[in-house]
Order: structure tokens, then sequence, then C-alpha cells
DNA sequence: CTAGGGTGTTACCGGTCTGTAACTTCCAGA
DNA sequence: TCTGGAAGTTACAGACCGGTAACACCCTAG
């Protein structure tokens, strides 16, 4: 009925699609194992013959997640060949794309946010692939050539972390509205020096 | 032994105090009421007759911990008499300050972000706390003489807030490091126009 | 046709959660 | 000294949680 994801994918998959959009919607503590194999169309049992615990399953959440945000950088190379400039600046529109009415933030910031045992096994992985993150975007700062490479990397990625959480706390309509105006500030800014 | 706040203050002021750190340290949903009235020296019949619920009790930590941070702006106007400019810098110091290694990030913030279901009471509470910092943040860059004042405003606002989240996924060498320096940075660039 | 692995089903374990009931204890103020 | 309200204590309800055991099923590869 309103599954959707319950098809002729194998149970992994439907287990590991559902869990990334529930998690994604409710929070990792707000969503149960039960409720997502309901909803993936198969059992408890099953899960647990895929993923050996409940935070494995949210590590390969993550790490699903991750993976597709990196193939949007693809998109930016196959879009602009060799252009980083504009590769960039497709960067700051797909940005603020994702600011949208119902924005529910970074799935790998969230997840932080919620598991706030410093040693959840969770924890290293958000480091890992938030680190990864950063490292792209200085790289196309840099060739893009700008000065301070990292510095305006740096300077952009909390700019988007900050509109991300700046959603779920008031709304659209908050600062975050002036995403575009602040990056492309900045961009025009460190290129002037 | 290890309670601290049990002392010979009224137990609603105790439970108020305490859930408002163990929420800080552990999350909202990370925290059951009766850790909060152990933790407190009292119980969980007493905890009901000052709190109608759980919910409730979250409403009331929050505002607790934005009438605190309200009293900081004090400070700044006892430490800079008539000098907005020198306030707003304050601002940044402080604001920086309160990245330090173990930094759990702002309490309202991480509240919106635990609590997705969007028709929780505490939300519509979280949005008017940070709506009424964002006016007091305009009107101090607006007193320090910057053109632009709310766009100034609401990136300072945004980039506190990434910096305060990004340390919670990738710790405090992150780009959260380099927040003094974006922040005056951008102070400079709005002043110079 | 048959064997076996992946899957579904049901029931259960021990623990935790919010919230309540009924009763006792304590202490301050008259 | 008496009294009334605040606070403590114990027990419990009802729900949900992550995780497991035992068993039935079905479908495909040989």
């Amino acid at each position: 009925m309103t599954d959707g994801v319950v098809e002729r994918t194998r149970p992994r998959d439907r287990i590991l699609e559902t869990a990334q959009d529930m998690f994604h919607k409710h929070g990792i503590k707000g969503v149960g194992v039960d409720a997502i194999t309901e909803a993936a169309g198969t059992n408890k049992m099953t899960l647990y013959r895929h993923f050996e615990s409940k935070d494995e399953l949210i590590i390969e959440c993550l790490r699903a997640t991750a993976a597709k945000a990196a193939r949007i950088w693809d998109e930016f190379e196959a879009a602009h060949p060799g252009d980083k400039l504009a590769q960039l600046h497709a960067w700051v529109q797909k940005a603020s794309e994702m600011l949208s009415a119902d924005c529910r933030g970074c799935d790998m910031a969230n997840a932080a946010v919620e598991l706030s045992e410093t040693d959840h096994p969770a924890r290293r992985v958000i480091k890992e692939l938030k680190e990864a993150q950063r490292e792209k975007l200085v790289a196309l700062c840099r060739d893009a050539g700008v000065g301070q490479a990292e510095l305006l990397a740096d300077t952009l990625s909390l700019l988007l972390e900050g509109a991300r959480v700046s959603m779920q706390s008031v709304g659209a309509e908050g600062p975050s509205a002036q995403f575009v105006r602040m990056a492309e500030g900045l961009i025009a800014s460190f290129r002037a020096r």
C-alpha cells in the first residue's frame, strides 16, 4: 500500500533505503527497528541477519547517504568539465536547493547531535565522512584559483551547516534564506584578494 | 556524594538545573526523568508535581537556558558601555570561547534536531527564543554602524550555528577552529562598505 | 525432484520509558 | 503543640525498545 520500496529488491536493500529515509525524517532515536522493518515490508529477524545491530545499521545508512552526496560532485564535473569555478557556483546553488521548507538537515550532523556518547561507533565514521567532504571542498576552492582556499572552504562549510540547523529551529524564512547571497559574497570577496 | 546540586535549594530549582545540565550533555531523548530526579536528589513524584510532563520540563529548561544567554548580553553592555562595536567584538570573542573541546552545541538547536515532530510543543518556543536572539544581534550590528546589519547578523548567526554543530561531528580542530578569523573578517568587510 | 539457503512468523526476554496511585514522613507556621 | 502542605517512598501500569529462539515456508540451483 503505502510502502513503495517493497518491489522486487532484496530485503537488505529495502531495509537500508527505508532506514535512511526514516532516520532522516524522524531521527535515529525516534525510530525503532520494528518500524523500519514494517515499512520496508519485511521483519526484524531478516534485519538482524543482515546487520549485526542497530548501531551497525546506522553506520551503513550514514555511509550510503555520504555515497549519494558524493555522486552529486560527479554531476558538477559533468555539467562544467574542467571549469572548477563554475563547479563551485554549482555547489552553492545545489546547497541552497537543499534548504527547502521541510529540510531536516544533514544526516551526519544530526546523528552527531543525537548520539551524544563520545564512544559511539558511529562517531568516528561521521568524522571520517565529514573530513572527506571537507577535503573535497577545499580542493574545489583551490582548483578554482581562490587564495586561502582552506579558509573559504571552511567558511562555506560552516555557513551551510549553520543554515541547515537554523532551518530546523527557526524555519526557512530565517537567516538561512540569505545563504546564496552570503556564499556568493564570500567567493567574490576571496577572489578579489 | 556526586550530586552537587542537592544543597538547601528547592526541589523544583534543583530539578530544573539538573535537567538543563543533563539534557545538554546527553541529549533530551538520552535522559529519562528517573535519572534527572535521582541526580537532583529527589524523586519522580516531586518532579511531576512541579512539571505536568517531560515536555513541559524541556520547555522550562530551554527558557532557563535562553535567560542565562540573555544575561551575557548585559555583561557586554557593562564591559563596554555605549560602545556597540566593542560589544560586537566581545560577542565574537565570547562565541569562540563557547567552542571549547567538549562543546555540545546550542541546546535549542540540538532540541530542534532531536524533537523532529513538527507539532512538538517545544518547537514554537525554540523558534520564539531563537528569533529574539536574532533580533538582538541585528540591533547590535545596526547600532555598531554597520551597513546591511541584518545580513551581517544573519551571516554571523549561521557561522556560529555551523561552528557549534561542526564541533560535534568533526571536533574542535575542524572548520570551527577558524571561527574568530571568519567573523572578524566579515565584520571588517561589512564595515568597509 | 530434492536439498538448502534466504525469508517470514510468532513468541519471548530483559530492560527502559513516561506517568500515576497510595501512603508515609517531615517541617514550618499558627 | 497541633495542623496542613510539601516532599519522599514504594509499587505499579502500559507501552516501547533492541535483540534472540524456534520453526515453517518458498524458491531456486543442482
